[in-house]
DNA sequence: CTTTGTTATGCAAACGATTGCATAAATTAT
DNA sequence: ATAATTTATGCAATCGTTTGCATAACAAAG
């Protein structure tokens, strides 16, 4: 920024009070310790002059910058967008600003990110990358750092983390398709280092127990990766050597699309030949070819609650924790249909 | 942050030496001025203590934030998302953090966001909202802020910015069209107080002179906003009074799926009795129903770009301004076909 | 052996706010 | 009218750096 500013100073030296009392003027806390007639004075001349105070000056003296770091794996997923956006839409209702950064999952970027957030001094971070085992979670909780985790958690106890109920998703999924006719079913699992992953596949198996159906081993894929090409990888080889299929039920939408792409490849019709379902319910899956049946579960709230959380752990960081698990819902497309 | 703080004076006390002098061991610019020896010592003092900085001390010193602020109309949306990404990228290797902030086309809270910014001091803008009268990129001139515009353009003079080149785009849409022997060519344009909005109708005109097909009226409709709502009504409108029509362009691909909910409505079939194409190539728009034909520019260039012009107008903001219309693609996939 | 010149370090004043404490002024009680 | 109390404002230290200037130490030159 370039031209000059106005400093706390200028106005009250215009106004002719000190500084001080132009600060308390400025602050909800101190503003009636001062006459109200100067206070007047002085907000006019702040309009006037057009003051703003200096963040780094408040920051430096109050030792809380109005800034919270988030970490996404990678703000390009739809999801991940979609959590950031609830997060800042509640946060600057309170003044904060967000920091966003891409770790895309790798380790050290963990790390660097961290550090950057520590130098820059964000009251507390949100942080929706954690693996089931994170020593970075470890290092928030040993440096008393205010945090919660949002859409994946760590597995250390007494911390906040607001998720999307994965077992309800994935007993909704098997008993949807179970009432379709399938017995077939495949399921196509994210990593298992993640919660996500790891509760998923847990929904599938209580799914299966609960509807009644028998669980075979050769029909499940473990992925190392939510991506398109793991989904296409795993499905081709789940086709490859059964015939009988009838649903696949996989980990995420975008994994689905790869397995869309391999049922494509091979003449399979989705929702016809074979039955599809996704997790996530990300923007457009409504769009897809066919539009996909899938978990939905309300990633912006999910944002909103987590920074709601951390709003109460940045002013008392021994608060109880808290963990939501918010309730999802079967969205049910084309993709899935009844068995032949 | 909870724990005690390591400051330079904590170090300087340690080593034994005064806390200027360690920050001058610290600083690039400065750090030969003292002993090898002692320097060393310091060093990895600095580094056993887990000295950090503190971010805000630098920059209230120094009037140096190393922060840059971004406003997106809404950075749900993927194209959005992508050119933060190529922002951060970029500005991230140079010791960047990014402030991000979500305006939805909003007046007042673009003003509220660039108030945000200033008190916190970033040291530059890249804005991705403004619209082509913006009253927001003459204050930013006026106040000698350093900022590039990036995605939509405003018709000041003398400033910088990365956009798609748009004309280019509309030629080779209509030329597409033209081989595929479509004559009757409707166009549903984005608002026209957009950049994007008015240079991509203005490459559809010219494509169509290029093409030597005439442009009728009644086949152009004007949006208000850059929506699938907005998409299907205009749809709606175009096909409730005209029956031939082989073609529809459309201004960017959301507003394209929305045509794509009015021809299934009314059982027309894309790509077959009626050939459509968007513009973004937003992600997954190969996985539409059908797969969209659609104008590609790598937006993740036009964050990094923008990100590189900033930082240079951030060391000198009176550099010769520079912009780059970055060269699009066009995809074919199958919503465009022959003409009956 | 003084004088000049380097060089490495320390000193202290910023940067712009906040805030406990002191004090002057105004109010109330005696 | 005087003492006691309240109230409004000013003073000055502080947060953790950076940086121009002063100075001590030492080397080189006369």
């Amino acid at each position: 920024m370039a031209k000059p500013r106005v400093t706390l100073k200028d106005v009250a030296v215009k106004v002719g009070v000190h500084s001080s009392t132009v600060s308390r003027v400025l602050n909800p806390a101190t503003k009636d310790m001062v006459t109200e007639e100067i206070a007047n004075k002085i907000l006019s001349t702040v309009a006037d002059m057009g003051y703003r105070p200096n963040a780094f000056a408040q920051s430096l003296r109050t030792n809380r910058s109005y800034t919270v770091g988030v970490m996404v794996p990678d703000l390009t997923n739809p999801a991940f967008a979609l959590i950031i956006k609830g997060i800042d839409n509640l946060l600057e209702t309170h003044g904060y600003s967000v920091i966003v950064a891409n770790t895309y999952n790798l380790e050290d970027k963990q790390q660097s990110t961290l550090d950057k957030f520590r130098e820059r001094h964000v009251d507390g971070l949100i942080i929706a990358t954690a693996k089931r085992k994170e020593h970075l979670i470890s290092d928030c909780i040993r440096e008393g750092t205010p945090f919660v985790q949002a859409v994946r958690t760590s597995d250390n106890v007494g911390v906040c983390s607001v998720v999307s109920d994965e077992l309800t998703g994935g007993n909704m999924v098997v008993s949807h398709l179970a009432q379709l006719g399938h017995k077939k079913i495949a399921y196509i699992s994210g990593p298992q280092f993640f919660s996500t992953g790891f509760e998923r596949y847990q929904g599938f198996l209580q799914g299966m127990q609960n509807t009644g159906l028998s669980i075979e081993k050769d029909l499940v894929i473990f992925c190392d990766a939510f991506s398109k090409e793991e989904g296409r990888n795993a499905a081709s080889k789940l086709l490859a050597f059964n015939k009988n299929i009838t649903a696949i039920y996989v980990g995420n939408d975008i994994m689905a699309l790869g397995v869309y792409d391999e049922l494509e490849a091979r003449g399979i019709i989705c929702g016809k030949d074979i039955s599809v379902v996704g997790f996530d319910d990300m923007p457009f899956a409504d769009k897809f070819n066919p539009p996909l049946t899938t978990v939905h579960t309300p990633m912006i709230n999910v944002g909103t609650e987590a920074a709601r959380i951390l709003i109460d752990k940045i002013n008392d960081n021994d608060i109880p924790p808290r963990t939501i698990k918010l309730k999802p819902d079967l969205i049910v497309r084309a993709s899935t249909g009844p068995t032949a």
